[in-house]
DNA sequence: AAAGAGGTTATCACAAATGATAACTGCGTC
DNA sequence: GACGCAGTTATCATTTGTGATAACCTCTTT
């Protein structure tokens, strides 16, 4: 064998890709969306506040946190909220190291 | 005064928002970026072959990468990206409690 | 039971991110 | 200098997130 260059690589990153794909998205998706819940109830306030102070509709802001909501926000979006309450995004990328089965 | 309700919160967040919100979409973006360059480079892949693992262009990489573009990727864009390297994102809120000049 | 508060869902219009193609730069190599 | 490699930039088409409005649901209160 040669060393692992890009085509073993890509095997094994297409091979995440595939097994995780929509448990990815929806597992991030979901984490995001109880901590902006969670953010905005320890601050105290409704959706509706939290609409008016990012100057968006109520709507706009339950469909965000939304759980079932199937979009995948604009990062300025979580950005947008967490300042709203004080808070500022910090993005971590953890290598991912979970076996497979 | 009563006890700090919603009026006051609102003026504080809004007073956030202005002083920060051009500052913190270039940085929260600017950092982001910088680590999805490092991620790829420490994975020794180039801008094309992550592409075709994204099963997408290089110009699209580039652009992602790109700190003098404005755009603000979503965040499943970002989920993609990093599983393409065997990583997986983690997003945080901390309390901005800087000082405010 | 009527009214209000808090949240959800549907829909439409609009803005913005992404996909795709092509042309270009800079750099090293032959 | 021609060639290939890595990355950039511009442009257009398409997809998708977001803004806005309205109707609805569930509690709670009166």
């Amino acid at each position: 064998m040669t060393r692992p260059t890009f085509k073993s690589f890509k095997e094994e990153a297409l091979k995440r890709e595939g097994v995780k794909k929509s448990y990815d998205k929806l597992s991030a998706g979901y984490e995001v969306r109880k901590q902006l819940i969670a953010l905005r109830q320890k601050a105290g306030l409704t959706q509706e506040q939290m609409a008016e102070i990012l100057q968006t509709n109520k709507s706009n802001i339950s469909r965000l946190e939304s759980v079932s909501s199937n979009i995948s926000p604009k990062l300025s979006t979580l950005t947008d909220y967490a300042a709203a309450v004080g808070y500022k995004l910090k993005i971590v990328f953890v290598p991912d190291n979970e076996v497979r089965i």
